[in-house]
DNA sequence: ATGGAAACATACTACCGAGTATGCTGTCAA
DNA sequence: TTGACAGCATACTCGGTAGTATGTTTCCAT
């Protein structure tokens, strides 16, 4: 075998590990999830995990920043468009919402990990992680902030006080994380239904004449595709 | 000591331990909660607890099931309110957004106890009292939903699709518990001013035309302080 | 005053789960 | 071929935790 063979087929145990352990976490989160659970849901045995992970927390950290990446990942188009402003914002709630969905268990993850802000920080080294995570949270919603502030310059949303509403606005969009549940029958196209409605429900919210129709919306939005 | 001084004092006793615990669930979630960390936060062990308590998972129930009836106190007047659609609506947001900051530390156990729906019943009786506290989940959500089919009917609301412009609307109204933290220096008119801005941005998710000013709304809605 | 029960504290058991130490097997490099 | 290391599995340690069993004190009813 070469070595970048090998390469590969290290990282796609990693891989495997940690998408097991994101469905792991997400059902039962973090501390009520052993090590042993997750091996057992990969079919093997704690020594495969500890060959990758020094500790349960180095495992759970790992899919956190992977969450944190596919977040990014999910609004990334939508804020680095040209187009006017709320059709910016509108595109990066469409990609979180849907981001929320798909992957659904690593966001949840997300969740957990806020709780441990206060308690969980033991180590020098964990504390250090945990301060990147929350440096990496506040470049996140950094992002949305310029958007609205840009939009709210420009006349085009009503924003009261800016911290509540841009918390509820991010709110909204990562709401289908709190709710959404894999179907045997759900394509893209649902998805995107759903994540149509929940851009008209927040680009309302601040005051956007957002139009009904979902289909004229993704359209719209969907010039990508 | 007579014999109703002593049921005061039971009961006395029974919100105590309900209350600290509710503090540490929601710091540290169910599973890392240990029955001790509960009792040396009471100034007591856990002799004190297991007294009143049968078991960690019965403590648990006692929070969540406070915790639902503090949620449903919240909109009960919002609800039962005999005027126009949408400012009976704006109130039961109102008072839920304000019940999740002043009711913080049990209201967060909701979210908890939901991630329970999964795995965690175990006993028959535990399955029996999660599906009660499903019911009641269920009736909570369905007082939006009237109220919001009702506001749908008259013209007030655009709403796409119900089940998910009612669960964007709810989770707008519950966001404070996810960012909320107690300051020193919060008295009532600041979590109102907070309420209001919430109100706002979850009428105009509806396409309300919700006024732009907060004591102009406040004192419309707030006719019965 | 005194038996007894309520209201706890203390001491103990039994188990689970994180982390470690060690053993086993295939694979590659020399 | 061989030794050495990756890639695990197995077997163990040990601290923490839910629940129990057993004191101990206070307080009330009789």
């Amino acid at each position: 075998m070469s070595s970048s063979a090998r390469v590969s087929v290290k990282a796609n145990r990693l891989e495997e590990i940690l998408f097991a352990a994101a469905e792991c976490f997400q059902q039962q989160g973090f501390a009520a999830t052993s090590i042993d659970t997750v091996a057992r849901h990969l079919g093997a045995t704690k020594g495969r995990i500890y060959h990758y992970f020094p500790s349960k927390m180095d495992l759970f950290n790992a899919v956190r920043d992977r969450a944190m990446e596919l977040a990014f990942e999910a609004i990334k188009e939508g804020y680095e468009s040209t187009r006017p402003t709320e059709v910016r914002l509108g595109m990066m709630v469409r990609g979180q919402a849907l981001g929320m969905m798909q992957y659904h268990s690593f966001m949840q993850v997300l969740l957990d990990g806020l709780r441990m802000r206060r308690y969980g920080a033991t180590t020098e080294f964990q504390r250090q992680a945990m301060a990147l995570h929350l440096e990496q949270r506040d470049a996140f919603e950094a992002m949305y902030r310029e958007v609205l502030s840009k939009g709210h310059e420009e006349g085009l949303f009503k924003i009261g006080r800016m911290s509540i509403t841009l918390r509820s606005f991010v709110i909204s969009a990562n709401s289908p994380v709190f709710w959404y549940q894999k179907r045997d029958d759900d394509d893209q196209a649902k998805l995107e239904a759903i994540a149509d409605e929940i851009v008209a429900f927040a680009m309302r919210g601040l005051g956007v004449d957002w139009p009904d129709d979902e289909f004229l919306h993704s359209n719209q939005v969907r010039q990508t595709t």
